[in-house]
DNA sequence: CTATACATACAAACAACGATGTATAGATGT
DNA sequence: ACATCTATACATCGTTGTTTGTATGTATAG
C-alpha cells in the first residue's frame, strides 16, 4: 500500500464512516473499537488516526453527513402558503422531514444517537437531543403564532399547540427510531399530524 | 471488616446500587468501572462481587427497584369512573404516572436508560423501551375503545386516538427526561393530556 | 521532460493503562 | 464450627495513542 490520490483519499475517509455506522448500529458505540471500524473497512487503524483525530472525531464526522436544520425543511414551501396557511406549511415541512428521515443513513444515525450511545468524551447525545428539541420547537412556535394571527388556531394557544405538536413529533419519531426494520414514518406521520392540525385548527 | 448482620448485608447491596446509580447517571454505564462504584460506596469489588454476578447483573437490579405495568397506575382509580368515564379514567392514570415519575429514583433510572447506556451483554434498553411502549399502547387502547363505545370520542378512532395519545405522551416523557434540573413533570404533563383530551372528546 | 525532493496515505509494531474475573485470606455473626 | 460477607492480590485481555516504516502521488527545478 502507499498513498492515493487526493480523490481516493477521500473515498477511503467516507468508507471508514460507513463502516462506522455499521459498527456503531449494531454493537453500539462505546463497545466498537477502531480497530474493529478499520477491518470492517479493509484497512487498519493507521487509516483511521490519519483521517481522524480519535473515536469522537470520528463520530463527530459521522453525524455532520446528516445534519440539517428544521427550518430547513420549510425553504421549498411555498412563500405565499406559508404566509397565508400557516398550518398546510407545518404539514408540508413535516412530510419533507419524514422523507428524509427514511433514507436509510439517517435513521441509522438517529438510531445510533438514540439507541447506540451513551456520552464520551466530548460527546454528549443528550445536549445534541435537547439542542434539535429547542429548534424544532422555536420554528414551530413561529408558524402557530402566525396560524394564531390568521385566527386559524381554535382551542389552544400558540405555545400549548407548540408543546403538544412537538411532543407528538418526537414521541412518533423515537417509536419509529425503535422499529429496526419498521414500516416508513412517512405513513403514520403524515395521518397523525393531519389528525392533529385538524383537531386544532378550524378548518 | 468482615461480614456483617444479615440487614446489614441487605443494606449493603442498597447501598452498592445507590452507587451505580449516581456513577451511572454521572459517568454513563460503560465508562464506569466496578471498582469505582465500590469505592463510590466505600467498599472494593469484592463485595460488588459477592452480592451481583457482574456489571449486567447490577444494572438488572437497579431497574427492579422502579419497574411498574403502566395498568398499574389504573388500580387506584374508582371503577365506576373506569368503567363510565375512561377518558377520565386516563387522565387520572397519568397523572398518577406523573406523581410517580417525579420521584428522584425513578427519574434517575429513567434517564440512564435514555441517556447514559448503551445495549451490552443482555441489557437491552431499545427492546425495554419498546416493551413498555407497547405495554402503555395496549391499556390506553383498551380505555379509548370503552369511551368509543360511550360516544365519548369524537374524530378519532380509538386507534388514532391511541397513537396520539401515546406520540404526545412519550415525547412529553423524553423532553422532561433531558432536563436534569427541570420541573415536575406533573406541571406540564397534566396540561398537555388535558388539552388533547378536550380536543378528542366531546365534553 | 525528467529527476529529485517532499508531502501524503496508509500499515505495522509497541508501550502503557485500565477493567475484568477469580482465587484466597480474613473477620464476624449465628 | 460454619456460613456469610469483605478486602486483597493476581493474571489476563482489549483498547488506546504513538511511533516508525514505506510506497506512492505531486510539485518544482534544471
Amino acid at each position: 500500500m502507499a498513498r492515493r490520490t487526493k480523490a481516493e483519499a477521500a473515498a477511503t475517509r467516507e468508507a471508514l464512516i460507513d463502516a462506522a455506522e455499521e459498527m456503531f448500529m449494531e454493537h453500539g458505540v462505546a463497545r466498537t473499537s477502531l480497530e474493529q471500524i478499520a477491518r470492517h473497512a479493509g484497512m487498519t487503524r493507521g487509516a483511521v488516526y490519519w483521517h481522524f483525530k480519535n473515536k469522537a472525531d470520528l463520530f463527530h464526522a459521522m453525524l455532520e453527513r446528516v445534519h440539517l436544520p428544521f427550518q430547513n425543511l420549510f425553504d421549498e414551501v411555498d412563500d405565499s402558503v406559508a404566509d397565508n396557511c400557516p398550518l398546510e406549511a407545518i404539514r408540508q415541512a413535516c412530510i419533507k422531514g419524514f422523507v428524509r428521515a427514511d433514507l436509510p443513513r439517517n435513521k441509522r444515525v438517529h438510531f445510533i444517537m438514540m439507541y447506540r450511545c451513551e456520552f464520551f468524551s466530548d460527546i454528549d447525545p443528550q445536549a445534541m437531543q435537547e439542542e434539535i428539541s429547542k429548534d424544532v420547537s422555536t420554528v414551530l412556535l413561529k408558524y402557530f403564532q402566525l396560524a394564531a394571527e390568521r385566527q386559524q388556531l381554535t382551542g389552544l394557544s400558540p405555545e400549548a399547540a407548540t408543546d403538544l405538536f412537538h411532543a407528538a413529533l418526537s414521541g412518533l419519531f423515537y417509536a419509529w427510531l425503535r422499529n429496526p426494520e419498521g414500516d416508513s414514518i412517512e405513513v403514520q406521520g403524515t395521518i397523525m399530524i393531519e389528525n392533529l392540525l385538524r383537531l386544532i385548527s378550524n378548518a
